[in-house]
DNA sequence: ACGTTGATACCCCGAACGGGGGAGGGAAAT
DNA sequence: ATTTCCCTCCCCCGTTCGGGGTATCAACGT
């Protein structure tokens, strides 16, 4: 029954009526099929070991783990995966982080049907595809610092309410040195104050609220 | 050719993606028909003039007006509308909005098409419909006080990264203005100081970033 | 006519923040 | 072996924030 010449596509996606369009619009080419569906992560990796599909369409966010943790947890058993990331838009970290752990492609949401199957043909062909829109994001902030573990660590206390004295005590270090923290993290971010700090972080997806 | 006792929907989100969706899943109904789509919230109030749908199904965000607004600017013209916001989950205080401004139901992307198609059905019945899941966010800030428009203008300012100073420049007010807004804005949100204020009011959708 | 609400403005004052500097230690890379 | 990076800690000091109180005025509703 299976077309040899077909694309065997995989869709994983926690919104039904998105995965049903996505299942529409695959259908509807001729070169393509929809092997299965998945609404979570785990459930993701389950099916990939599976069905072995050609080409993955992952969310981001899914109720389990993040598209991204799914999406290094099947590229760790079968590193040809050809997976890409479809999501609304997140910040430019995210984006940067998916592609970074081997995405092939990152588009949005809103994108029309046509582009979609466009690039699940140049991703099948061994492409990467990024559109220039999600480029252009990435490319805002190239050569910009990236915040360390810690510095996200107390960013995330930050945006707590918690002063640096608490942050001090829950992190077990000294006040002295969440300011020294604070003051690397409004300078890789252009932050005027740690209020400032959080709005750019929550927009670029280094911290979710 | 149209069935007299079909339930006539019209689909407004800016996402073809998810728009194939809701096609897919309205026309597998035998009492229901998909009379028009649009992208945007001018083009959702053209086209509810041109067809008069029985029940309207709108994104909250768009590319040119929101979601709540289309509604008002619908609902202003024709009373009667019967209109269910339809979008990822947003801060309870959008979700007030929206009823307020009379909003028949409000659904979550992420809900299966089988209940969609049930809201659809008792909204045009003459009903309200919100899920409790959505309920219960609405419920989790019954009773708090809202923020007026000059705290909310306030608020903006500071996720800006804006001093008390430079905003009561900006407002063309005192100082001590400002700071007594900002002392109001902890209070209604329950934040312990103005960074936690902007992150409690990102995550109820008072302000966006 | 009266009470309420929202916005405006001022005072005092302690606590927290943010900028500047220097400095030590461990781990990883070169 | 040396450098680089990250985390850690400390001092000084001016600026900003946030809590307390009181008060005026216009608008709105009763």
């Amino acid at each position: 029954m299976t077309d040899q010449s077909q694309i065997r596509v995989f869709s994983v996606d926690d919104h039904p009526l998105l995965r049903e369009g996505i299942a529409a619009i695959i259908n509807n080419e001729s070169d393509m099929l929809l092997v299965s569906q998945a609404a979570s992560g785990t459930d993701a990796i389950r099916q990939y070991r599976e069905h072995r599909p050609d080409v993955t369409l992952m969310d981001l966010r899914l109720p389990d783990l993040s598209g991204i943790d799914a999406m290094i947890a099947i590229r760790a058993e079968f590193p040809e995966a050809r997976i890409i990331m479809l999501t609304t838009f997140e910040g430019d970290v995210e984006i940067q982080r998916a592609l970074e752990a081997g995405a092939r492609g990152y588009l949005l949401k809103n994108m029309p049907p046509n582009e979609l199957v466009g690039v699940i043909r140049q991703v099948h062909a061994g492409k990467k595809r990024v559109p220039a829109e999600v480029a252009a994001h990435l490319a805002e902030h190239m050569g910009d610092e990236d915040l360390t573990t810690r510095e996200t660590e107390v960013l995330r206390k930050v945006a707590g309410g918690n002063r640096n004295r608490d942050i001090a005590n829950l992190l077990f270090i000294s006040e002295e040195t969440v300011k020294v923290h604070m003051k690397h993290i409004m300078d890789k971010l252009g932050a005027k104050d740690r209020t400032q700090a959080i709005a750019i972080a929550v927009r670029r997806g280094i911290i979710q609220l």
